[in-house]
DNA sequence: TAGATTGTTAATCGATTAACAATC
DNA sequence: TAGATTGTTAATCGATTAACAATC
């Protein structure tokens, strides 16, 4: 369950200012979803909620809490020391809920022995020792993504099955190690690409209000474009373009043709 | 699409090895989705594909940057310049993607006029200026939690329309205008959540294998935990819990019960 | 032509949500 | 009791995927 961070994170408001009860109504809105969505993924952890009354809240995070296991003491190690390593070597969210940095590891000699978090940084050499004897279950990964894969495989063999990638690649692990990837340029290229749908597409032949309509009349849109040989499609090996575009009913443009 | 980049990541290694055309099977192997959904993906931006071939790999890669806006420039708006803020102004994957830092902004007057990443670091009373003379409509906040929603009005206040949010915290905001959130603690809580179920559950009676059940049974074994008083159940005014374990069928619990 | 692979349909699956009986 | 709110059912919605006709 993805929201269960979620809804903890309501609940420790809540909890904070003391309130003793709370609704599936006032908290899945609070957390931004539907209370009866809500409602059943607490029904999925036992039914903690009370008819007529609501939810105690301190009730609800404590169970939410065991739930995500943040009851536990999890060591982690962060492998690749450079700004994002460092950043997340001072995250405060990390200690607060259970997550202990084991070790701060980097391969360059020149950063390692330096201080991060008030830690030591230490030489990858170490990975496997410290991995075993601290019992480390959970990775993260801080690299370029050039290196990522091989200190995936470290990581994994020293018996890590758990592995947070921030570097930009595709990692491949065996069955029963858990990989999360957060790659920024990911996030910022989806707000780019709803970005470019909003303020105006520029109303050039390849981008323009058509890519806006439904799926079938966009689909109809770009073999329009391509029909009319714009942009790279003319480089396409298409055989007989022209004479593609009316062809059955689905192919028919003048409906959403401009005048 | 939240699966283009994706694509587009899978399709630029490709290129790099000069493969001139790829198949959906292929492509959907390297960027680890199904085939078909793969194709009714690349169908909706239309039909670049070649049947008995596949597809053109440099043209699927115009394509899908075209797609996603990563022809454009997009100027963006950095707030809150500790750690985090620091790694994503040097983050190499931002001006390979058409996304430039505009300018950092910080509250603080001891990191103001400090540099990171080449770029100076101003005051946040310039974010207004900055926003409109710059045209920016990407921000990003890396703030503490407590003043993150009151940088989001600002920006949105001042004409940004997309927000990516590393602070822990749910922005409102206005209809069109888009939030995409990058929350590292709830990464790792997910993580432990499913650590936690992987190498053997203690077994104490709050956390038994019963919870690896599908769910009726996880309920099941739920109600029974209260039932039997465990934990801060019994703090629970819950008025008859002893005589709750054998109402109904559903409460039956010998089906599930260890011998 | 024969083999390969797309584009698309239709079936399947799972997730969401409205609605309401149960019950506090 | 009357009002409130849960827990759960059943309907809805959207996303995934197998399958295959179209066609290179």
């Amino acid at each position: 369950m993805a929201r269960l961070p979620l809804y903890l994170r309501a609940l420790t408001a809540l909890s904070e200012r003391s309130v003793p009860t709370v609704s599936s109504e006032e908290l899945a809105a609070a957390a931004g979803v539907n209370s009866a969505k809500l409602r059943k993924d607490f029904s999925y952890l036992g039914s903690y909620g009370t008819r007529g009354v609501g939810y105690d809240v301190e009730y609800l995070v404590y169970q939410i809490s065991r739930e995500l296991g943040l009851t536990q003491d999890w060591p982690v190690v962060i492998v690749g020391i450079g700004n994002l390593g460092h950043a997340l070597a001072n995250y405060g969210g990390f200690a607060s809920r259970g997550f202990r940095v084991a070790a701060l590891l980097d391969a360059d000699p020149n950063v390692v022995g330096s201080t991060a978090a008030g830690l030591p940084v230490r030489h990858m050499d170490e990975l496997e020792d410290i991995v075993v004897t601290q019992h480390v279950s959970i990775g993260v990964i801080t690299t370029p993504p050039g290196a990522a894969q091989q200190v995936c495989d470290r990581l994994v063999e020293a018996g890590v099955t758990s592995i947070l990638n921030f570097a930009p690649t595709v990692l491949t692990v065996p069955d029963g190690v858990d990989v999360r990837k957060v790659d920024l340029s990911i996030e910022l290229q989806i707000l780019a690409f709803h970005e470019q749908r909003k303020a105006g597409d520029e109303p050039s032949a390849g981008d323009s209000v058509l890519d806006r309509a439904p799926g079938p009349v966009r689909a109809a849109a770009a073999k329009l474009r391509r029909a009319a040989g714009g942009g790279k499609a003319a480089d396409q090996a298409k055989s007989t373009p022209a004479a593609k575009g009316a062809k059955g009913p689905d192919d028919d443009l003048s409906a959403v043709m401009p005048a």
